[in-house]
This record gives C-alpha cells, structure tokens and sequence, in this order.
DNA sequence: AAAATTTTTTAGGGATACCTAAAATATGAA
DNA sequence: TTCATATTTTAGGTATCCCTAAAAAATTTT
C-alpha cells in the first residue's frame, strides 16, 4: 500500500458511501487523472484483493478494501480532531494536513491518539469517526437531520456537519463565527441563484446554494 | 526536497556534528548505499546549493543546507519529545517513529507543537533540540559530561544523555528502569571486552563496551 | 613512482504513476 | 436491432528517483 493507492481507495469508499455506484469517470473526475489510469489502478486493487472487479461490469470495494478504506478515514479524521483539540488548528487546514499524515499513522499511534482524545465519536466538523470495528457511530438524531439548502423558510435547527475539504469556504464561517452547536434560522430563499438568507448568534447572512449544500442541522432541536 | 534528499542532509550534520568530515565512504556506510548513489546525490544536493563540493576533494553543508538539516533534526526531536510526553510512546519506539513524521512536519505544525511541549530544550534521550534560530542549547554543566565509558572506577554523575538509535539497547535500559538524572557509580571495569559494572538505585549492571559509549553522564553533579 | 584505495563516471535497470492514441466493448435511441 | 455515442481497455511511451556493476580517474600510501 502506498498513498496513492490509499487515497484511490478513499476516493471509492467516499462515493459508496454517498450511495452511487464508483465508475472509472467518476474517479477520474475526482482524482484529476485520465480514465485509463484509473482502470490500471482499479486492476491494480483488484489483484490486491481491496477491489471486487469484473471487467466492464464495473467494481466495488471488497471486505478487505473496505476494512482498509475506513482505517484509513478513521485515521483521518482522529488525525483532524487532535489537530482541532490538541493543536489548536483552525477548521480550514485541518483536512489538508490531515490528507499528508493519515497515511503514516501506526494502529500503535492511533491508538494512543484515540486515548489521548478520550475515543471522539465525531471529528470538528460533524463528521462520523469509524471506530476500531470499522462501524461508524450513529446519532440517535440523525432522523432529524437535514441538508440546510432543503430547509423552508422559517425552519431552524442547530449547527453539526460541514463538508470539510472546501479551505475557503471553513475560513469564512470561520471567520464570521458559525461553529458546530449553534442555532441557525432559515429567513428567506431567493429563487435567483438559489441563495438562502440565515440568521444565527444575531447575525444575518446570506448563503449560496453551494455553501448551503454542505451544512447539515438538526432540526426541532431546541 | 524530498524524504531521500533529507536523510542524507541529517547524516552528514550528524558526521559534521561529530567533528569529523564527511566522505562518500561514510556516508555509504551509514546508509547502506553504493558509493555511486552517495556521488550522484551529493552531485543534486550541490547543485541545490545546500552542500559545497569540489571533486575528489570532498564537501560539506553549505550555509543553506546546514539551516536545512537543523530544521529537520529539530522537527525529529521535538516530535520525539511530542511522542515521549503526550502520546506516552517507549524510549524505544522514539527514533523509528520520528524518522517518518520529521519529513511531514510544516513550520506551523513545529511552532504549534513546540509550544504545546512549553518549548523544550532537550528531548527524551537528553540530546539538544535545535532551537528555531537553528542554534543548540547548551547546558551549562556540559563541561562535566563525560562518555560512561571513559569514567574511571569510583566516579559517578548523574545519566544525561543515551543515544537514541538502537531499539534494543533502549528497550533494555526501559527495562530495567534507568532513566535521565538516575546516579551511576562506575564500581569496576574488566579489560575483558571493555565491559564496566555499575550500580544504579541500589542495582548492579554489567554494561558492555558498546552501551557504555552510547551513556553520558554529568559527574560531580552529587 | 608504483601500488592501493577512494571517488567519479558510465551504462543501464526497476518501480511507480501518469499520459496519449487507438481499439474494443457496452449502452441507449431510433 | 442497428447505429451512434459514450465508456473502458489495450498498447506503448514519458518522467522521476534511486539503484547497481564495472570501468576510469584521482588521490593517498608505501
């Protein structure tokens, strides 16, 4: 296993996740590499066994890869949050940092820094940290919570997940203060360009349909 | 820069560190190369201008790469001292985990980290950490620090420094639980292998040649 | 100065990851 | 079902890095 053959397993376990299907052009797109290239690589997983693949019939991670994707993420993102809580970090370098060092973490190191954090079940930004089993930790809420750009008018819920690999994007909520917990109020949605106004800590804001994308609240939750 | 370039920058400080000059026989040597490789690096590294290099008549850090190979060695300790005090690692697993992440470190992270540390001087094993100025602290008391090997029958000082690259050697002194500012008695020396026996909080020690070369203390220092 | 040693050059190799262009295959619309 | 389009695979090539073995050159020792 080198890291770019982490990071295309990455890739995969992040679009089974979403729920679609990973094809060549997907990850093509998403790693910025030709389409043949990911095919030798696919080819490449899959006589390491990580990748179940049928020529033409597409592929999937096996059991092994998945194993292996989510300690990697898991890596990730208790990388991120003792970067957050131990390091002071700001949200916006977190990912890119922890990008570099996921890949050199020992099962011995990630254990100490899973003691040291006393076993987070969430990284700063909301997300789910897989745990030892590779099983990821639900929410009891999760029921509640919604993608903030499908929220009426006059909705509102609490802060708990950013999407984290926009560096602009956590800078500027970093910036204006909207943290993980706090209360956002949807005050009205423009149809032009689909921007939605909030208001959270007194504040007015106005979101693009993009940012508002990658915010997830949980409703009714006041 | 990369991780290969870097290792050889941190050997030859290591040798210069020493006192001694750096050769391409040496260099061979520590790094398990051919001395062709060792030639053609020092070739690239001359041309990055971090090493200053005349054909056949040797070279040595340039100015450049000595601040270079500082930074690096400092990065290798404070993350050693990082692992020895947050992260409760063993003596022994120091060296080879710091060896990976020395490389990964940015100046932010240095920065950060060394402050978490409350900017220390020293690292686990006693060895100076090399401040951000690039300039070694020094203890005052290093007039009295002697090689364990080269103290004579009935000196004693108290255990300050142990090199830190044999896994082995270090799991041994864990072990049997000698640790910095512990006070060693040289109680005799047998011409039979150079091995010397010690006492240390009330244990008798036969210490071959080899460990004892690799032990400071600082004598008087009762 | 000849011999021994060390350093440098030459010539070529393996691994990795990526690319382009062309061929093969699958898919979907008519 | 056939044809046009899109996707995937094959084939062969580039670049980077570091490696080795053997020959050549310089330096040091005797």
């Amino acid at each position: 296993m080198n890291v770019t053959q982490e990071d295309y397993l990455k890739s995969i376990l992040n679009i089974e996740m979403s729920g679609q299907q990973a094809t060549v052009s997907t990850l093509s797109n998403m790693l910025h590499v030709k389409p043949s290239s990911v095919t030798e690589m696919v080819k490449k997983l899959s006589e390491l066994d990580l990748l179940l693949y049928k020529k033409y019939k597409g592929f999937k991670l096996s059991p092994k890869g998945k194993t292996l994707a989510l300690k990697i993420l898991r890596r990730h993102r208790l990388w991120e949050t003792f970067l957050y809580n131990v390091l002071n970090y700001p949200w916006s370098d977190l990912h890119g940092e922890a990008e570099k060092f996921e890949h050199l973490i020992s099962s011995n190191m990630e254990s100490r820094i899973d003691e040291l954090l006393n076993y987070p079940a969430f990284d700063p930004h909301g997300h789910p940290i897989p745990q030892k089993d590779g099983l990821l930790p639900l929410n009891e809420r999760v029921k509640f919570y919604h993608v903030l750009s499908q929220v009426e008018i006059g909705g509102q819920g609490t802060l708990v997940q950013v999407s984290d690999d926009s560096v602009s994007f956590l800078d500027y909520l970093e910036q204006i203060d909207l943290s993980i917990g706090d209360l956002i109020t949807v005050k009205d949605k423009r149809n032009f360009d689909n921007a939605m106004e909030i208001t959270f800590k007194h504040k007015t804001l106005l979101l693009t349909r993009q940012m508002a994308d990658n915010i997830i609240i949980d409703v009714q939750s006041t």
